[in-house]
DNA sequence: TCTGGGGTCCTAGGACCC
DNA sequence: TCTGGGGTCCTAGGACCC
């Protein structure tokens, strides 16, 4: 069967979100920050064109920003994750079958679609998104999901839609993309493909197999398969379930007592166990994490981790709040300037195949009833309802967000006004 | 002074076993 | 005393993605 992916991407997403409720924005410079408000992820069209990068540190670009009058927001993921339901809801009415890739983007399966005016379906895809939700979105259609991302980029420079079905369209478009934008070929590829004279995705199709597996490894040998049409990667209707989850966050500055860094490793711990339950997954090991800065004094950068393997596979706070605090007090140092903590669950398995110790059933019983009551109340009231002591109150680690808008679609108290 | 957070997959190398 | 190869599993590190 002959295969034909769409992509649908959002346009600058965060910065798009911004613009939807304060329409005084367009046309206007905006950059979102990071969480910490640390570096730029997210640029409106107006702000790339200041020369504000992908990245930039925040304190980098300050003065551009005060001089260009550049809006600046703090991460809203309240808003943007309700924004992106709302635009993946749009495109599931174009096809029935839909790949969530990331917050921003979906591909869409239009193998169905073959003998339909594609130009016209991605046309009609382009049109409606914003229509119905305020953010525009561009859309690139062709035989392969790498061909299609390199359909989407092209599309985003011109007229926002571009469907690549024949040899010569492939081939054209191939030449007119650098290597480097090749989905799947990051910095050290790129910077190792120039080294061969590899410059252009239309070079690296051209490429012999055992060169691209000897350098790149199989992964990159898919990708060049997909560059030259033979479609290897498979639309994920329903995503796997996670094998790792990782919850955690640089402080909002920097944390030397012990105290404080357990209040933010709780915190952190109680949210990554309830990633892991609501995913059916009880844990077999996981690896709390303490470092500071790798800018401010790379010399003397600390950096320790310790695993702990559990008797029996949990997704109990009670369980592994206790241990991960048993794994930081062991790996802290006094006397450093610490920036960050986590933790990181593996080894994860259904919660329904856990095998009962002979030692722990009742433990267990009693942790997943209290589990399940916890759940149900954070979910009516807020994650903030129920808290362990060792959470503390001072929140010294808390991140800074100190441009933050509304969540307008998501809380009352944050609905637009009219008056 | 100030630099995100959350994932996946592959490979190489060592330990261990037969 | 010296001598072998193949398989599996685990981990660390490195690449990639958004």
């Amino acid at each position: 069967m002959t295969s034909l992916f769409a992509l649908v991407d959002c346009n600058n997403f965060y910065a798009s979100c911004e613009r939807v409720f304060n329409p005084t924005l367009v046309g206007q410079p905006i950059v979102v920050l990071s969480n910490n408000d640390g570096c730029v992820i997210a640029r409106s069209n107006e702000a790339k064109a200041l020369g504000i990068g992908m990245g930039a540190p925040f304190f980098e670009i300050r003065e551009l920003v005060k001089a260009h009058g550049v809006h600046v927001f703090s991460s809203n993921y309240e808003l943007y994750g309700d924004m992106s339901r709302r635009v993946t809801l749009i495109l599931s009415e174009y096809t029935p079958h839909l790949e969530i890739y990331s917050i921003d983007e979906s591909f869409l399966d239009l193998s169905n679609f073959l003998h339909v005016d594609l130009e016209q379906h991605a046309r009609a895809i382009w049109e409606r998104v914003p229509r119905a939700t305020g953010i525009p979105v561009a859309v690139g259609v062709a035989p392969t999901k790498t061909l299609a991302k390199i359909a989407n980029r092209l599309a985003k420079k011109g007229t926002g839609t571009l469907v690549l079905r024949d040899r010569e369209q492939i081939e054209q478009a191939l030449r007119a993309t650098a290597v480097a934008d090749v989905w799947g070929v990051g910095r050290q590829y790129a910077r190792k493909l120039a080294g061969y004279g590899v410059q252009t995705a239309y070079d690296l199709s051209c490429a012999t197999d055992s060169f691209v597996k000897k350098h790149l490894t199989i992964v990159g040998l898919r990708t060049v398969k997909e560059l030259r049409g033979e479609s290897c990667l498979d639309l994920e209707l329903a995503p796997p379930p996670k094998q790792n989850i990782c919850t955690s966050r640089s402080f909002g500055e920097p944390l030397t007592e012990l105290t404080d860094i357990e209040e933010a490793l709780a915190a952190h711990t109680v949210r990554c166990a309830s990633k892991l339950r609501k995913q059916n997954s009880c844990a077999f090991s996981f690896t709390v994490f303490l470092e500071t800065s790798r800018f401010t004094c790379p010399t003397q950068h600390y950096h320790q981790s310790r695993t702990v393997k559990l008797e029996v596979p949990s997704s109990s706070e009670l369980v592994l709040v206790a241990k991960a605090l048993e794994a930081l007090r062991a790996i802290y140092r006094p006397g450093f300037r610490y920036k960050k903590t986590g933790i990181i669950v593996s080894g994860l398995v259904p919660a329904n195949q856990v095998q009962e110790s002979l030692f722990s059933a009742n433990t267990r019983e009693r942790d997943n009833s209290l589990m399940q009551t916890l759940d149900g109340l954070r979910e009516k009231f807020g994650h903030g309802i129920v808290k362990y002591a060792v959470q503390g109150t001072s929140h010294k680690w808390k991140i800074k967000s100190e441009n933050l808008s509304p969540c307008y679609t998501t809380r009352l108290e944050d609905l637009i006004k009219a008056y």
